[in-house]
DNA sequence: TTGTACGCGTTATCAT
DNA sequence: ATGATAACGCGTACAA
């Protein structure tokens, strides 16, 4: 590991030369700047970031918590691809840190990536208290961009969507499609998204004046195997059910491969909706792909607002994606048969 | 951002005995070691992780490259969690960088990682040559450790599997089932990868001699898309077919995709398989999980070793993996019918 | 047991 | 146009 000194020695020059020839600030001859070039490539030269940031204090690279539980999700990859590639236009490095599974270690992960002084903090929150990520966000200069999860006191520093929302339109959609018993599978109800969707299913079926029936509710956990046992406990209750619908593509995948073994065929017999439209989703089932997954949407959205303001001055937007993602979420009429 | 030397003064010590009672190394009395938690807590100091690897030249961090064409598959998230679990049992923090599309971005994602003093830094290739990671690893004093190729010259730096082979199974076992028309979807062959797996299907029918008809392999590309565009290819073909068998799970859930909406029960009339075992996939058709994935396997084994490297001496075990992998991948029975 | 002083590799502010 | 030199915040011999 050549240093910038034995650079400077090499080209005969000092280190503040090579430092302007390598930043482009500040004048240089054109002659000097040859022999430090050479001398760069002589000695294989390559500048330490950790020296160059402590000096800085900044690193042109931002950070992303997301919990190792979410991982699984088949979206993830899918905000990966887009933060890396919105970053990359950017000419800056995403570096994603994992949030294991608790408050105190997502805050840690979001400590992590400041201490290496990140230019800003993307978060993905699963763990954490909106009140809790306001007081971080308070308590730090640089930018903490919070995700999915409407923040009390810094409204510029999150985005979310409606899912209450797109839920209710995906209940009213099958509604009007003539359903009267529509079964829900929740997520797992310590998530606020899952609380979100499950009001919006109730809300509609209040306001069509259809009834909330607690017996067509059944407790998911995300995963596909969750949906499998959900349409179990939902047989196991004898009820009358004509449309399920899920609360993420994943169970609404593990659904359809129970009714499909049990001879069901769901397009026909049954109507089954998803949230989320996960790669392979699209293949079971057209209906499952009328409702886009917002989340990659709000991380795009997010990295945007956070390039104008680390390169430009410090506007801030108060966050207004609720509106637009409802439109966009406006269910499509597809092969549907009820 | 209070430093080491506000904590000193506030605890009337010096930054030397600061550092000592963060760093547990040397002696240093209770009564001043509680002195310097009370100031370090007054301050809300957070120790800058730049400066101190900057200092000792190391990070407790460990980099992960993978290029981002690779975030849309659905094993994708596999590997992180994979990775990110077992690391957080070491104590050490994971960071993934984007490796972009081409080799001169995967090499300039591999040098952000030294540059940032990873103590190690894990590759999943796509664009690198062999000889260009041998060279790398040549270069750097750091463990740079390759997954998923088989290098010429640091054969312990690098692991892999037997895609070969595996692909050698499937095919046998649906010759053993009495299928002689199978067509194959090969991935996208600027893949290592794809291309191997395309050599152990040929190889198996030479073996059976069943030989290998060219008009029933159709080149894919990975994505589910392509399936579906594959399954047309070889419709337009008006070749005999009997058996399929997809380079990845994706490309099978495409085909499947095709073959259903065509009306062709894929478990009844046709035999479907794909490799990876996707979150989603098993739910498909059982024939689609009987070959695991093994790059999460692959990642899990690399980690492993790095651990020991870093931890304990250097040891360097030549790789291996594969005999072990041949193993797991034979193919279970299932309900299969051909 | 504690303090001093120097080094880590850069950037940046002065002079020159 | 270029060169000293002081930060940046921390670790660590060495001395006390």
């Amino acid at each position: 590991m050549s240093t910038m000194l034995e650079v400077a020695q090499k080209a005969g020059v000092s280190k503040a030369t090579v430092s302007r020839v390598l930043s482009g600030k500040g004048y240089v001859s054109e002659a000097t700047k040859d022999q430090v070039y050479k001398a760069i490539e002589e000695a294989g030269y390559r500048p330490n970031l950790l020296a160059r940031n402590l000096a800085t204090n900044k690193s042109e690279c931002i950070g992303l918590v997301v919990t190792n539980t979410l991982y699984n999700g088949s979206y993830f990859s899918e905000i990966l691809s887009q933060a890396a590639k919105k970053l990359e236009d950017n000419g800056r490095q995403l570096i994603l840190v994992d949030g294991k599974h608790s408050a105190q270690e997502e805050r840690e992960a979001i400590q992590f990536l400041l201490d290496l002084r990140c230019d800003a903090v993307i978060i993905y929150p699963r763990f954490l208290t909106i009140d809790e990520m306001d007081e971080i966000i308070d308590q730090h200069k640089q930018p903490i961009m919070v995700v999915n999860r409407k923040l009390r006191k810094h409204q510029s520093h999150c985005i979310c969507c409606d899912h209450k929302g797109s839920s209710f339109l995906a209940t009213k959609y099958l509604i009007e499609r003539g359903h009267n018993d529509i079964a829900f599978i929740t997520g797992a109800l310590d998530s606020p998204t899952a609380i979100e969707r499950l009001a919006g299913y109730k809300d509609a079926l209040n306001q069509y004046h259809i009834g909330v029936n607690e017996a067509l509710i059944v407790q998911g956990k995300w995963t596909p195997d969750s949906g499998v046992s959900a349409v179990e406990a939902l047989l196991a209750r004898q009820q009358k059910v004509s449309a399920i619908l899920a609360s993420n593509d994943e169970m609404a995948v593990g659904a359809m491969k129970k009714l499909s073994d049990m001879g069901i065929s769901v397009p026909h017999e049954i109507s089954l909706l998803g949230f989320d439209n996960i790669p392979t989703a699209p293949y079971l089932t057209p209906a499952l792909s009328s409702i886009k997954d917002p989340v990659s949407d709000m991380i795009s959205e997010v990295i945007s607002r956070l390039i104008s303001m680390l390169d430009g001055g410090y506007l801030s937007r108060d966050n207004i994606f609720t509106s637009q993602l409802l439109e966009r979420n406006s269910v499509s009429d597809g092969p549907f048969k009820s």
